[in-house]
DNA sequence: AAGTACATCAACCGCAGGCCA
DNA sequence: CTGGCCTGCGGTTGATGTACT
């Protein structure tokens, strides 16, 4: 039998995104959407793998990507979500806007893991690596499981708002997923509970506000060449495509990026 | 200043699973 | 039901940046 390639390897570009590759996958995606990816390299004129141009608009390009390091409440949330659902990075991206799979993934690798061996904790399991480590900044564990508590800050004022609105959903919210998941407790943390549910991912349906500084421009790697395409893009969306989670804030920024 | 080690993260690879003819 | 196609996922790699000696 035998598996096609993915793509037609002869004369396909690997490495990394130029900036024209990048506009012509963006000018693409607003102009016409991605109804096929396997066509998608040849369609917009791209000399590059469709699975390629796939990674590079869902982990790069997507307007609605929030750049930048993990805040703590993210942090405390994928910890607490990988305890629930293991190596699931696209399950655990589905419920932090913003994210990818690809960045919750190496923020992992390189930031949480060590992290968490530092303190003692298995990242695998969640559970204590040894027995006397469970003292002082120690995760605090209950009957229901293992619960890291890493002394992260509480849910700030900055995050109420968020928490109200989600309150006032979480009534609402089916817990099919929930009940899916290893058996936890959630009673106890509504806010969890809900963001494990679908009713999370749908008033989610990300109105991509912009959260302080957090927020970054697209192709935040990319030297200053790129930003003038990019504000391109921002006027082409706007105008054309009626791209609301562009909105003035980024790219306001993405000038003050300029200078 | 130069060399080396380490950290980070964008991108690649191969596989699994869903969909459809 | 079967087989092929396509997409998405998770693990891994490698280029680049940064810190240290």
């Amino acid at each position: 039998m035998g598996r096609q390639p993915c793509c037609d390897k002869l004369g396909v570009k690997k490495g990394p995104w130029t900036a024209e590759e990048d506009r012509k996958l963006v000018n693409f995606i607003l102009t016409n959407g991605h109804c096929c990816w396997r066509a998608f390299p040849k369609l917009a004129g791209l000399r590059r793998c469709g699975k390629s141009c796939r990674l590079r608009w869902t982990n790069y390009l997507r307007p609605d990507l929030k750049r930048g390091l993990l805040s703590d409440e993210e942090e405390r949330l994928v910890i607490d979500l990988h305890a629930r659902l293991g190596n699931r990075w696209s399950k655990i991206a589905s419920r932090l806007p913003g994210r990818t799979d690809n960045e919750i993934k190496n923020h992992w690798n390189t930031h949480i893991k060590k992290k968490l061996i530092k303190m003692g904790i298995d990242p695998i399991t969640h559970e204590p690596l040894h027995e006397e480590a469970t003292t002082q900044e120690m995760p605090i564990y209950t009957d229901a499981g293992p619960k890291t508590d890493i002394s992260l800050p509480e849910l700030s004022s900055e995050n109420e708002d968020h928490a109200t609105t989600t309150d006032n959903l979480i009534e609402n919210c089916s817990a099919d997923e929930t009940s899916l998941l290893k058996p936890h407790d959630d009673d106890d943390d509504p806010m969890l509970s809900y963001i494990l549910s679908d009713a999370f991912l749908d008033a989610a349906s990300w109105n991509f506000k912009a959260d302080g500084d957090e927020y970054s421009v697209l192709g935040s790697s990319s030297s200053d060449d790129n930003a003038a395409w990019l504000l391109d893009y921002h006027d082409f969306g706007e105008e054309n495509f009626d791209l609301g989670c562009l909105n003035n804030l980024n790219m306001n920024k993405l000038e003050m990026g300029k200078n």
